[in-house]
DNA sequence: GCTAGTTATAGTCAAACTGACTAGAACTAA
DNA sequence: TTAGTTCTAGTCAGTTTGACTATAACTAGC
């Protein structure tokens, strides 16, 4: 859909502005199986365009900050959350974007901890969806999503990045289901646990997970380091 | 290195502005052993900040282009390059980039084939230099021409990358030989071969490449598609 | 307290893959 | 014709992967 000339020729006088948005995703435990699925906090849009619709947390890029602060800085004020995994995906600068102006938006995306994704705010305008039920979202934000969720399978396959998903102790089995949950398929159980006893970054602590219905499973802890983003290269 | 209180207040009453540079990669035939190397075009800097040093092709986002069009259009109009293969790499946002002012840079990297490297310009302005061997580059360009040989390194591993920096018939050992100049170091022939042809994407032509000095190995053909970026997603 | 049910965990086995290596084929240069 | 080089196919042992079996350790229900 076009605007009007008149529209064109306003849009072209702005600068393009600047935008800031979050993919967040965490774990929470499905309402009907209780295993663990993928949700993602969104806002309600309060003002047009997009007006009702909900939309990624996001806002202006202010001078004083880098982009990844700024990203970190609009997650805390919009959604109460300070990940601890947070990284760049993309910058999405297609011309028509929003209706109204020409907005050039640099899209973070992040991992939370189900206990930090509890104590998130939720309230009217703020709430959480699960991934792959989100409904039509404002701008171009569902493909933003599917892209979002597209680089975490693929880190998901390779890198160490299910863990920032758990808490610090986790059992083995909790890993898979985070894997089976993000890559939606089944994953032998024992053959799983033999890649992951391999991988030196897993380290085995002395406590058992106690309380569960069954035998009580071993408790790790991940002692990598999250990624080689240029933003977190030189961070020893 | 920190400007004044003044400049400070002064750059902060500016909107940040948004620029585009590309990371272009190309093969050249060393001078001293004569295998292919990888060389980067650059462009001298003709005013402040940074006068006189080279640096990556770049200039403003106009309002009636994206992202990738940007990267295009200026990388035909500094370089004289319209490369196959075009990628976003990253949105660099630092507060000290540019001494004068806030700037935030959305960077793409090219891949372009050979005989269409040799006919790019080069001038007093434009030059080609090594990748390894580039000196001080202007603003933070060191940095990201560091990250985009660590992509470019990356994507080969895995990807179908290589084939953008050969023309459209090769042989196996051209391809080994670019894996051996990106990666630095040398690769079996017997089992890279083994490698490449149970991958359905390399097509074996039926001709072969005459004028050599020793036995005329066959020609090959890629028949993939390059990528999976938001840009280039929905592409058939 | 015993038993059935379930998960945790270790191990087996064949197929696939990998790295190091051998060897013949096919060309050029002398 | 021969020596030298690259192209190409193949062997072989070590490693990894996927499918599967078996035992250990706990809870829940009787």
């Amino acid at each position: 859909m076009y605007t009007s000339s008149a529209n064109v020729a306003e849009r072209q006088s702005a600068p393009p502005s600047l935008a800031i948005s979050t993919v967040i995703f965490a774990l929470r435990p499905s309402a009907k199986s209780g295993r663990p699925t993928l949700w993602i906090p969104l806002v309600r849009r309060i003002r047009e365009p997009f007006k009702g619709l909900w939309a990624l947390p996001g806002g202006p890029l202010t001078h004083a900050e880098s982009l990844q602060d700024a990203a970190s800085r609009n997650l805390r004020e919009t959604t109460g959350l300070a990940p601890k995994y947070l990284e760049q995906l993309y910058a999405f600068g297609g011309l028509h974007r929003s209706p109204t102006q020409r907005v050039v938006s640099i899209v973070y995306w992040a991992l939370v901890q189900p206990t930090e994704a509890a104590l998130a705010d939720e309230s009217e305008n703020v709430k959480w969806f699960r991934a792959d039920r989100l409904g039509d979202l404002a701008f171009d934000h569902n493909a933003i999503v599917d892209y979002a969720l597209w680089r975490l399978r693929n880190k998901l396959a390779y890198g160490s990045v299910a863990y920032h998903l758990l808490g610090e102790y986790f059992t083995l089995a909790q890993v898979r289901e985070v894997y089976e949950a993000v890559l939606d398929r089944e994953l032998d159980p024992a053959n799983f646990r033999r890649q992951l006893k391999s991988t030196p970054e897993i380290e085995e602590t002395g406590e058992y997970l106690q309380g569960g219905k069954h035998r009580p499973p071993r408790l790790y802890r991940f002692t990598g380091r999250p990624g080689l983003d240029p933003d977190n290269r030189s961070t020893p």
